[in-house]
DNA sequence: TTAAAGTATAGTAAATTAGTCGGGATTCGG
DNA sequence: CCGAATCCCGACTAATTTACTATACTTTAA
């Protein structure tokens, strides 16, 4: 019942791209140096991001990646669904495979599936990314003037 | 960020042993026909669910398992617990391997996956078998009297 | 005594995950 | 125009996890 590391590792990069907004187009590799993940793996989960259009990116010497919208309009739960897909704790409540559950309507374990997927979606369809960039200008605030830049920085690989 | 059988499995099975309670001790073979599970790999998850003390078992000829408490005192939540562990979408906000991430308090991504554990446990943890049991009975006397003793099986695998 | 059950542990095949690798195609700066 | 910095693409692989299977018990009712 874990979220993979694409779901996760992706969550982290595009809020590292939210903190970076400013900065103009944001390498990979910068990326991938904070938040230590593989350049490799995330050119992967960066391929997909951005054919759903999530980022954009410029080629070329100094191009990178920018955000495809502003932060308040990325929703956590768009960035998580395109990475892992549906998110759903069986396979008979994804929209996806709707997977031929004969008498879905009479299925008891299915309707508790479905509580479990409504109360993850309605937790990460509320969540922004600039929502989640304020909650971190907030903490550094609080830690007062010893804060260094990257202070934002996640350093686990979860 | 799927359930694994175990705990699929796990639950139709306890779901299977509470919606025949009253039959005495259930053989797990009959619970593997019924439900279409492998009898030996049902085996396994019965030796946890009945060291938790969710089942007891009977052994010898005529034996089989048991409810460990009343249906209304075992919340969906304990087996699924006890099948996968603490449900929780990242390793750092599981109990169990409390996984040093170091600077948790500061850990934008952490508070997420904190929301998305608690909001999958305020589900579990408030829905008892007998609770499911109550729901199944209700569904099968709404289809009226073509349904069979075995109306509640569930067939598919999720 | 025998057959129907549970108990225990090890092994294994399949699937999934989490990457790596190699070679392009673009673009900027000099 | 050249070369370095970048993104782009697809195939490949190693490691892990999952989902069982197999084997060899022990216990108990009839």
């Amino acid at each position: 019942m874990k979220l993979s590391t694409r779901g996760r590792y992706g969550l982290r990069a595009m809020f590292d791209l939210a903190m970076n907004e400013s900065q103009g187009p944001i390498p990979l590799n910068e990326i991938a140096d904070r938040q230590n993940i593989s350049e490799s793996y995330l050119e992967q989960l960066f391929a997909i991001l951005r054919r759903e259009g999530l980022v954009n990116s410029v080629r070329g010497a100094h191009g990178g990646y920018l955000l495809g919208a502003s932060p308040n309009e990325i929703y956590i739960g768009q960035i998580l669904r395109t990475l892992e897909g549906d998110i759903a704790p069986a396979d008979c409540v994804r929209n996806e495979d709707v997977a031929g559950c004969m008498d879905a309507d009479a299925c008891v374990t299915r309707i508790i599936w479905e509580k479990i997927r409504d109360s993850i979606n309605q937790v990460i369809d509320s969540i922004t990314l600039e929502d989640m960039v304020n909650q971190q200008r907030l903490i550094n605030s609080k830690k007062g003037s010893n804060s260094s830049k990257d202070d934002w920085v996640i350093r686990c690989n979860n």
